[in-house]
DNA sequence: AGACCCGGACGCG
DNA sequence: CGCGTCCGGGTCT
């Protein structure tokens, strides 16, 4: 059975990314630094297996260069491209592959 | 222990 | 700018 525990890890990626309101995005080492941690990738994985999607708007994390970054373990390709339209939902758009309005970019409360 | 992963930084041409 | 390369950290086999 599928099943599987949230992981402490997961848990607090999953809370920070709650922080970021709608219209804006962060990064996944942005969040990394958040949670104390240093490896973004560490964040990917656990955004990549988020159980409480769209509870949890793992479609607000691109990456630190303002690129899209990847979706539901695509790194391109029609779920980028779903990415993409819900994040242009919110405001938040694409130009020639990168980020439009980098001030779009949430800077965690300290 | 090793492989795998939705990234990031750095070096070089 | 576009590589290539190493890195780090959490999770799954």
């Amino acid at each position: 059975m599928g099943e599987r525990r949230v992981s402490d890890f997961e848990g607090r990626v999953y809370a920070a990314l709650c922080e970021v309101p709608r219209g804006c995005v962060t990064t996944y080492g942005l969040l990394a630094k958040r949670l104390g941690a240093a490896s973004a990738r560490a964040v990917g994985q656990a955004l990549r297996r988020n159980p409480f999607a769209p509870g949890v708007p793992c479609h607000r994390v691109i990456r630190a260069d303002l690129r899209m970054g990847g979706f539901q373990g695509a790194a391109a390709g029609a779920r980028v491209a779903r990415k993409r339209r819900m994040l242009a939902a919110e405001g938040v758009l694409f130009e020639g592959g990168r980020l439009k309005e980098p001030a779009r970019v949430f800077r965690f409360p300290r």
